[in-house]
DNA sequence: AGAGCCATGTAAGAGGTTACATGATTAG
DNA sequence: CTAATCATGTAACCTCTTACATGGCTCT
């Protein structure tokens, strides 16, 4: 599930508690704008995590508030996030959530890792343009045509936006 | 829901049994392209639609197999269609499903209305462009701007399909 | 005899959405 | 004094996915 490794993604960056990461999802920020999440579900997501050994938590005591849970990576979580950081997202749907984070997450955390993830999206994206091309030569029906059009149309400007994508500045403050 | 008008739509071109209406949505068929819907769940929207009072039933029995439950379109069922199919969707990834499946119910049914449904998305569409060119002027941060972007080659490709879409002929068979 | 079609469903589980629950502290 | 912030969650509800249940008929 995309929004479970966004929290790993978010929590390799720095451990934080709930609370934090509730605020990472809210609204004006980046993440928050790609996909919502209300702090009822980020604990659930939290506990699941926990529960499958991805990440671990301590307490961390305060005066007069309740106790933060700090939670960070396993290196079981770190490997799942890893895993799913290299492999690009097989349906086109799936780049406006999906792809946007994986790319977020690598640009704060690894900049480097941008230029790859987005060419081998690219690479995916120009396949499925082909596999299109081919379907649309064949096609008979106009109303299946303009279904396979829309998607040809859709991949195309996809497919251009990610060649841009490849080539974003590192964030300022990530250091070179 | 996007489903379950789309089974209105598909009664109001004719009524039909479950079964029927399970091919319809099944592999190598229009419909069946745009959404995926297991049998199992076409009979508890039927279901639901028929509480609802948007469709209604008649058993007609058969020999030696189950009575066929023939389901038709109630005057209400014929207004919430009416009402589904003229207002555009107003999310982007709708188009993708919602959009596409009001615009092939109007395509079989009533072909001249195609034309005012592809441009009346269309000018919705052309307004979220707008609406991202000024974020996009406004935006500093570098990976909004990435984001933003992609939203905007993405609606540009739609406005530029939903063009051609409009002038698509009527299905044959369907007259003059 | 076995596969697949006809025709109806139910059941279990996963996941999301929305709202509520708790309770103290700080800012206006 | 009131509202927002801090910080944790729970509970009820809805929806979709997947699989199963039933049982006779037709085609090869």
């Amino acid at each position: 599930m995309a929004i479970e490794h966004a929290v790993l993604g978010l929590l390799a960056i720095e451990p934080r508690h709930g609370y934090e990461l509730a605020k990472e999802f809210g609204p004006d920020t980046v993440v928050g704008d790609i996909v919502h999440l209300e702090s009822g579900m980020l604990y659930a997501h939290l506990k699941k995590l926990e529960r499958r050994g991805w990440i671990g938590s301590e307490l961390e005591p305060q005066e007069a508030r309740p106790a933060r849970k700090v939670f960070s990576l396993t290196p079981d979580g770190e490997a799942e996030l890893q895993r799913w950081l290299s492999e690009p997202v097989d349906k086109t749907r799936d780049i406006r959530l999906e792809f946007l984070l994986k790319l977020y997450l690598a640009y704060q955390s690894e900049p480097e890792r941008v230029e790859l993830l987005a060419r081998e999206q690219q690479a995916q994206c120009e396949q499925f343009i082909e596999s299109l091309e081919a379907q649309i030569g064949e096609e008979e029906d106009e109303f299946r045509l303009l279904v396979l059009e829309m998607r040809l149309a859709q991949n195309r400007a996809l497919a251009k936006w990610l060649e841009r994508a490849r080539t974003i500045d590192s964030p300022v403050g990530a250091g070179i």
